[in-house]
DNA sequence: CTGTTAGCGCCTTCAG
DNA sequence: CTGAAGGCGCTAACAG
């Protein structure tokens, strides 16, 4: 039997439905009722209620309310990094989304690892949350996709996990390749570096795809170099930025796919000597950071964390609420923004060797 | 009367401790208090439960254990801005360390808004964690400090709120001021800018004590021109470098109380065709951007906000275990990161003016 | 070590 | 609109 009171210092003599009731005259059915909206009163009875939850200071205990009623009102979200600005500004998106929307939100940070993610998908998606708005950022090889078929209620956001059937909310990283592409091409580039994420993401074979396909297409002779790494960060932008800047015939121009491989990009030019844009042209993608103030300032693919974070949460609380599954991802749009990383080529070299055009693994 | 399963699909026949205790032949009270230690059991037995709760997957219905034992092993963290790099860093740490304490984590944003602050903090603070670790980012008038101490266990990050008594844990603030000024100072400046945060608030104040101090009893001739904005973001921090740039008689360094500020101060340089660090030098506060990425790259006081972080979390459990709260305020330290934007002045005034040394409001 | 018995605070029938 | 009763899943106290 407990003696004391429940909360810490005993500080408040914690209020609970039933006082409310002796306070407004009224039985604790009414008023639980009223306050979840199940039971239309009189105005002046209505008032009466919502004066002795106000005089008494009322909230209902969350716990009890969620242990009654079977669900929590609270959504998950997971992410591989929260300091990352990309998540940074994804998590505060859905932050503001969640409540907006009156629910809660629960964050969780994952390493990128798989086992930190199977464990947050099971713990968070058992009882703690009524639905789950997972981010990946690696491969999967099936494990993933059961776990996340397991827990139920959960969207996809950024990056796909294949065999999952979910909802989900990505970037036009096609058209984001495309966009990369044409301006590049257009300021007369024919040799052209892509940097890429982890092979087999989404993200990268699609930015790829609409990359390629449009060099292609454009009739010219223009060629490709292909770079992918395992990660989106800095120091294997650089990486691929140094083999690529060192190579024989080296490209005039690269897409980074990821502001950070853009920064390493940044770093390794700085490191071998490269001047942008006069030797090098640059776009990134992501467009989070404070590209403009790097010099030159970079132009970029921009992409609405904003919206898919808000999206997101929209559509999972459709999920929850049982409404079919979307058969296609719901796209958000990208916009190419124009700084100073690119230029005119300066010493245009015919492309007549074919080495290096290649695909996605 | 309930009649189906309380989990959304009614995918898993939610196993629940009398199922653990059937299948390992004990009894309730033995398994649960098994599994929360407060039991020791012969190997065999212990055994017998593990494999149970392996077998059926077992996991507490963690809102029930909440009511029952009037504690949420859930913290929370309530910050201006999850967005921001800063808090972004400070989420992150203060993830990790809540994982591994083994403890659940709320993350709020407020915008840094009063009505948002009070709104969580009671909110929060009533039964959804047993504690809260709370950043605010601008000066208080009694209210915060009220709700805060209406609430109970909170601990303080990053910026005081006077008159709450809690423990806190801040930078060495004054000696980022003592560290800047002392760098300036030696590379020869003699006409200082201090471009601060908000008036009246911790860090504006002690980074003010420490550079000005440090500038008086330097025995020099030197001067400072104070500038103190609303916040802590570029946009102020670039019209206050303007103004200051404009002035009849500019400084020659100036010391950004936050890397957003210096962003500013950056991109005023820009616009004004104001060289770094030759006609400028700079010395920014926090560290948390890719300030090494700029040009030139940006000397800074590095901030250790995932120490502050991990630190805070530490605080916050032993504020609840009941320990005493610590009289002084833990500070964690912070460093110089000597890079490229600080030189000599060009062309060094003699100063025979005083029309700007001024104290914090 | 076991079983029983009360709650934790709320929600939801159901009969009135 | 009321009042009573059952249940959500778990913890804690007590007698054995």
């Amino acid at each position: 039997m407990r003696t004391q009171n429940s909360r810490s210092g005993a500080r408040q003599p914690t209020v609970r439905l039933r006082d409310v009731a002796r306070e407004s005259g009224l039985s604790v059915a009414a008023v639980s009722r009223f306050l979840n909206g199940t039971l239309d009163l009189p105005p002046d009875t209505a008032r009466r209620i919502k004066e002795a939850v106000a005089l008494l200071n009322y909230r209902p205990n969350p716990h009890a309310r969620r242990l009654s009623r079977g669900r929590t009102d609270t959504i998950g979200l997971i992410v591989p990094d929260i300091a990352n600005p990309f998540f940074a500004l994804l998590v505060d998106a859905v932050e503001r989304a969640a409540e907006e929307r009156g629910t809660d939100l629960l964050v969780c940070a994952t390493r990128n690892r798989l086992s930190h993610e199977l464990h947050e998908l099971s713990r968070l998606g058992r009882d703690y949350a009524d639905g789950l708005l997972f981010v990946t950022n690696h491969a999967d090889d099936g494990a993933l996709a059961q776990a996340i078929g397991d827990v139920g209620k959960v969207v996809l956001l950024d990056e796909d996990v294949p065999g999952v059937e979910a909802p989900r909310v990505f970037a036009e990283n096609y058209r984001g390749g495309v966009l990369a592409a044409e301006h590049l091409l257009a300021a007369g580039h024919r040799r052209l570096a892509f940097l890429g994420g982890p092979r087999g993401l989404l993200s990268t074979v699609e930015r790829f795809s609409g990359f390629a396909e449009t060099v292609r297409s454009s009739g010219s002779s223009a060629q490709i170099v292909f770079e992918s790494y395992d990660d989106y960060g800095a120091a294997q932008g650089q990486d691929a930025a140094e083999r690529m800047l060192q190579a024989a015939w080296p490209a005039t121009a690269a897409f980074a796919t990821s502001d950070e491989t853009a920064l390493g990009v940044l770093a390794a030019a700085r490191k071998l000597s490269v001047r942008l844009p006069t030797d090098l042209s640059l776009v990134a993608f992501d467009d989070v950071g404070p590209l403009h103030l790097l010099s030159p300032p970079l132009t970029a693919i921009r992409q609405p964390v904003a919206e898919i974070g808000s999206c997101g949460v929209g559509a999972l609380l459709d999920h929850i609420a049982g409404q079919p599954v979307p058969e296609q991802p719901r796209r958000v749009p990208v916009e190419l923004i124009e700084r100073a990383s690119v230029a005119t080529p300066s010493r245009p070299r015919s492309t007549t060797r074919n080495k290096a055009v290649s695909g996605v693994a």
